[in-house]
DNA sequence: GTATGTGCAAAACCTTTGCAGGTTA
DNA sequence: TAACCTGCAAAGGTTTTGCACATAC
């Protein structure tokens, strides 16, 4: 998480082999914090990767999201977006601007007996920018 | 909220016209605490209103988000599923028996500056009756 | 009576999959 | 070389939409 090398040799060591596709689609995610959607990181990629499929980047987020070099995030939003932050945080969503901003908050681990593996909080509102701009004249 | 003809009261307030296909769908989820999605509920209104068509199910079940009657669960399922509790709330979803089970959590307001209007929090891992079976023998 | 809602079928999406050809190790 | 990966196209699944008919108010 969070360092290309890192994840790369991490998944060498897991048997999967490293493609130009995949190391391209790696180097979009990481240096995106902006919690793309599968076919924004499709563009992205194709400016540099022009013939990149789909199905590739579907498939290597799968992959990428098994092996927990990456999340996904499905409340609040049509689409699956990804992030490449695996640790505990939390996501705001601004109903105006439509931004996906990271909230820091701690994970939970045991709960009512539940033995807890993995959470997703989303947020949807008004974004601290947004407020100003709506309430205050921009 | 949790109570269908006070639920129907506001919807009449609003202008929405009360055919029996609406109310049906109101009570198959107002009388499930599992959290169905729509195909769920269709089969289950189906059972006493066997005209009913899918399309209509999801045109109601919207019209019932939309009015905050009801909320969906997006995170940590492949399909949206519906909750008649729309009060603060989360979701725990076990991956071994698959239950959806809800979890008394308070909401929040305001997180750095940013408005927040609503919230959806999604668990997933073992829930406690399947961790005393799996953990200590059945 | 009129605006709304329903049912049907088709469309629209996102996501996954089958397969032939190409690539990594 | 052998297993794996890619691109394409097609399929799969859920959700939405267009339209003619029906219904609530």
């Amino acid at each position: 998480m969070e360092n290309i090398p890192a994840t790369l040799e991490k998944l060498k060591k897991q048997g999967y082999k490293l493609t130009p596709q995949r190391q391209a689609i790696l180097e979009s995610l990481f240096g995106n914090t902006t919690h793309p959607s599968a076919s924004e990181i499709h563009r992205d990629v194709c400016r540099r990767f022009p013939m990149l499929s789909l199905a590739t980047v579907y498939n290597t987020l799968r992959l990428l999201e098994a092996a927990q070099e990456i999340r996904s995030i499905r409340a609040g939003t049509d689409r699956t977006l990804y992030d490449y932050r695996t640790d505990p945080h939390a996501h705001f969503i601004c109903r105006s601007c439509g931004n996906v901003i990271d909230i820091e908050e701690e994970g939970v681990r045991e709960l009512d007996g539940h033995r807890i593996q993995f959470q997703e909080v989303t947020y949807q509102g008004i974004c601290s920018v947004c407020c100003r701009s709506l309430f205050e004249g921009d």
